[in-house]
RNA sequence: GCCUGGGUGGCGGAAUUGGUAGACGCAAGGGACUUAAAAUCCCUCGGUACUUGUGACUGUGCGAGUUCGAUUCUCGCCCCAGGCACCA
């Protein structure tokens, strides 16, 4: 037999039997312990790219790891489906979001196929089907009624050429995307996901989550943004009234010396109205906002402010402060307003300086005296309280407190906590997502939709002119309805929800994707699969989705459609994929096939070899995974992916690792194809067959890789080192002496060593290996079949190495049989010529004796 | 500025608890096979100088420390990547 290794072929036959037999078709099963593995469903952006290729990947060699081990395996795929670029799309080329959806999914589910991913394909989703999205419209209502959802106004990025609202994505350095205006804020009434009902839950489970990375963690923890402090009140120095600012330092509250508003706070108009300054003071409002939009991204501007002519009290030194508005202090944090203490504060230092405010010091240095006069900069550092009344001569970490409690005892603060996190904004002015059930009625206000009217359909027959806001809006089909309180005439909303809505709770669904009972989950499935064992995805969603997707589940919980509290046990966060780039210094970046021997395709100029970077179409350094695919197969592909880094680094491309992975695969097959006919007709040996020399080496070293590619793949998911482990052990198969055809023995050892090969790259290359367990003579299916255990008598080493160091140097090897006694390893080492050469006549101080590895012998100088 | 990762050959990366640094692959060089090339198979491959060895010295970003012994632990510094950034 000699047939060549021709992946395109095997990879088509096996992927047609797999979905024929419905091989990966998962049903709950009390019997069995279950596995849910999840990779973040992709948006269907046309075709998929290399970052899909490496994040299925992984997944599914965990997937299927995982079945041969007896799991009750769940691995579904689906589509997340609404989103801005169908919408584009519609604009541009005059194609329906839905058709250009659709056909998106068609395409890249051909192409998953190709990969030959063991998705249950019987559990695909679609998000932009009515029925996914009428159950989150059902949930949308629920929360409603909870007080979960509420209305507010809020800032949009709106278009005044396009009449349109603007993702922040669409805002390019301040101009619209598709016209080049000047972008501007609109405040519009939108709609909200209370998530800050949850702040406390979501951040305590943040220490609990021991299955995810510590940096995620780390950054959802700062998006919350905790921080405990007082809410001080500061009387008006006229008139009744005060101003209340929330501070986390109120140990230096005697040094606040002046007083600050955000420029958008209302508070700022109200303080001038009818002064002199009215007028100034509109004007420089206005320049700030203006100022804040275009300069959002820029370093750090200028502190600026503007005195309101009008003073309050400092509550405990009763001085009177002026009041300014500043562009630095941010309007939605604590109350919009600050207490300014600038001589332990650097943002007020800075502005105390530029309008010539007084400053106290409050807290003195144990290193440095710190004076008015010759400050540079504000003290932030721990200290003594002075000029603080009766606080004086008091750490100010024990002040925090004692000023706490005494501004709680004469009625001027209180304790507080803030957060960062704000609620989640939810209301998008756009046509391709799942609408807002609620009707606006003039008499009776925002009515939700009554949950026997859902779903509230998302229409078809809509016009993309890409202006005038959302399309729904112009159609009066889809608008005119009557008021479910009053039966008058009423709007339906025209707002749909943020695609992370889908996003948040796809996992549940993918349970039961096909029950059409209320709630749309089936607790009894949901509770089966659910948490999610191990779920795999991108860095990029580190704080949106996952903080979302938790949000929602513990939202879900308490309606009682759910049992768990958090989504997901175990998290993975793979990294990106990255190539080199090329730039012509003529024609800006350019790709692989623009460059020929170094120079430009186009004008022949020297090609500059640039950064390594995350692959994108801009920079034309994207590999196409059809090409690899049709050039070397899924399982090259697939190899490469995984042997080229660990899942969690980032990977670099390489033309020649794809060759190399090629390489061993080919490598693999031919030497199987070489012994086919002299072992088919044996059976795999026994383990405790009687083998020595060169035979018996071989078979440790097969139990060997079983143990290391199990932990490799089972703790660590490092599936790079598991690949070199079975590297090793084809290599050694390559250099044993060929057994002659008769020797019956030796071959029934081949045969177990290259089952081992085979079954241990099965979740890796499940092509290959399926064809090759086939061509061995099985006929059970390889994804079947369960995970090898390695002997440990069969494994373990015989002889072994032993290191001889002299003062923590390697000065010799010798070799001992496995079970030899330490004293007579130590009388070896002692008489060792090439140690003895270090050691001469010097005294022996010590010797240290690591057992199974080194001796290190200790002697003077 | 703050937080989190990370820095090991020409390159991607190994070294699981402090115990043989550089597994495996790529690239490079050499050999075998071949009329030839490709493919394949085998060998060499961190650096330095030399007396060319079954050797010596040196080597995991830099500098110190702990230890019999440090890529691994501690402290200080430098560099790279990602996240947050006027959050009071």
């Amino acid at each position: 037999m000699n047939r060549k290794y021709n992946a395109q072929e095997i990879e088509g036959k096996w992927q047609k039997y797999w979905e024929d037999a419905k091989t990966f078709k998962v049903h709950e099963d009390p019997q069995k312990k279950k596995y849910y593995l999840l990779e973040m469903f992709p948006y269907p952006s046309g075709k998929i790219h290399m970052g899909h290729v490496r994040n299925y990947t992984i997944g599914d060699v965990i997937a299927r790891y995982k079945r041969m081990k007896g799991f009750n395996v769940l691995h579904p795929m689906g589509w997340d489906a609404f989103g801005m670029p169908a919408e584009n799309a519609a604009i541009e080329r005059d194609i329906h979001p839905a058709t250009w959806t659709n056909e998106n999914i068609s395409y890249m589910r051909s192409q998953l196929k190709r990969m030959g991913f063991s998705y249950d394909w019987d559990r695909e989703i679609s998000t932009c089907e009515p029925e996914y999205y009428r159950w989150e419209q059902l949930f949308f209502l629920w929360m409603y009624k909870k007080g979960l959802v509420y209305k507010k106004t809020s800032a949009v990025n709106w278009c005044p050429k396009c009449q349109t609202v603007l993702a922040n994505e669409q805002v390019e350095a301040g101009l619209c995307w598709r016209c080049s205006s000047e972008v501007g804020e609109k405040v519009l009434d939108q709609w909200f996901f209370k998530i800050t009902a949850y702040v406390e839950e979501l951040l305590d489970y943040c220490d609990k989550l021991t299955g995810w990375p510590e940096r995620v963690l780390t950054m959802q923890k700062n998006w919350i943004g905790k921080s405990c402090g007082c809410e001080v009140s500061f009387p008006m120095a006229e008139g009744s009234g005060d101003i209340k600012v929330f501070t986390t330092r109120q140990d230096t509250l005697y040094g606040a010396t002046f007083m600050l508003v955000a420029a958008e706070h209302p508070l700022v108009m109200e303080l001038v109205k009818g002064k002199a300054i009215e007028n100034d003071v509109r004007e420089f409002v206005e320049k700030i906002k203006k100022q804040d939009r275009l300069l959002r991204t820029s370093e750090s501007y200028e502190k600026e402010g503007i005195f309101l002519d009008a003073y309050c009290l400092n509550p405990l030194t009763t001085r009177k402060m002026p009041i300014y508005a500043a562009n630095f202090v941010l309007a939605d944090y604590g109350t919009g307003c600050v207490m300014a203490v600038p001589t332990h504060d650097q943002r007020d230092f800075e502005f105390a300086k530029k309008y010539n405010l007084p400053l106290v010091v409050v807290i003195q240095s144990p290193d440095k005296p710190l004076n008015t006069e010759t400050m540079t900069e504000a003290y932030v550092g721990e200290g003594v309280l002075v000029h603080s009344g009766p606080f004086d001569g008091m750490e100010n970490t024990k002040a925090l407190e004692a000023i706490a409690q005494h501004l709680e005892a004469i009625g001027r603060g209180k304790r507080t906590v803030q957060y960062r996190l704000r609620d989640w904004g939810i209301s998008r002015q756009r046509y391709w997502g799942a609408p807002i059930p609620v009707i606006n009625c003039e008499q009776c206000g925002a009515v939700p939709v009554p949950e026997s009217d859902l779903p509230v359909v998302l229409p078809r027959n809509v016009e993309f002119t890409g202006e005038g806001g959302s399309p729904l809006a112009k159609l009066r089909s889809f608008i005119e309805t009557t008021c479910p309180c009053c039966k008058g005439k009423a709007k339906r909303e025209t707002d749909t929800m943020d695609t992370f809505v889908e996003s948040s709770w796809y996992f549940d669904r993918f349970c039961c994707p096909d029950y059409s009972e209320e709630p749309g989950l089936d607790r009894r499935k949901v509770d089966y699969w659910m948490p999610v064992d191990q779920y795999i995805g991108g860095i990029e969603h580190a704080i949106l989705h996952l903080l979302y997707a938790r949000f929602y589940t513990k939202a879900l919980r308490d309606f009682g459609a759910l049992g768990v509290d958090e989504p997901f046990t175990n998290l993975l966060t793979q990294g990106m994929v990255c190539k080199e780039t090329m730039r012509c210094p003529q024609h800006g970046y350019v790709s692989p096939d623009e460059v020929n021997n170094g120079k430009c395709k186009h004008c022949g100029t020297d090609v500059i070899i640039g950064k390594t970077e995350k692959m994108s179409k801009s920079l034309k350094n994207i590999v196409d995974p059809n090409y690899l695919l049709d050039q070397y197969g899924a399982d090259t592909a697939r190899l490469f992916c995984l042997f080229a880094a660990p899942p969690e680094k980032d990977l670099e491309w390489s033309d020649q690792g794809v060759e190399g992975s090629f390489r061993f695969l080919n490598r693999t097959w031919r030497i199987i194809m070489d012994y086919l006919d002299d072992i088919q007709a044996v059976e795999s040996s026994a383990t405790d067959e009687e083998l020595d020399g060169e035979l018996k080496n071989l078979r440790r070293k097969a139990h060997q890789t079983i143990k290391r590619v199990t932990t490799d793949i089972e703790d660590r998911f490092h599936f790079n080192t598991a690949i070199s482990a079975v590297m090793e052990l084809v290599n050694l198969l390559y250099q044993i002496n060929r057994p002659a055809a008769d020797d019956k023995k030796a071959l029934r050892l081949i045969r177990e060593t290259m089952e081992t090969i085979v079954i241990l790259l099965a979740p890796i290359v499940p092509h290959i290996t399926e064809e090759l367990w086939k061509m061995l003579g099985h006929k059970s299916e390889l994804a079947d079949v369960t995970w090898p255990s390695y002997d440990p008598l069969a494994a373990e080493e015989e002889e072994i190495t032993i290191v001889i160091q002299v003062n923590g140097k390697v000065r010799s090897r010798i070799n001992v049989p496995a079970d030899e006694k330490e004293e007579k390893i130590k009388a070896l080492a002692r008489e060792d010529e090439k140690a003895l050469k270090f050691i001469k006549d010097k005294k022996i101080l010590k010797e240290i004796y690591v057992p199974k590895k080194l001796i290190n012998i200790v002697i003077h100088g």
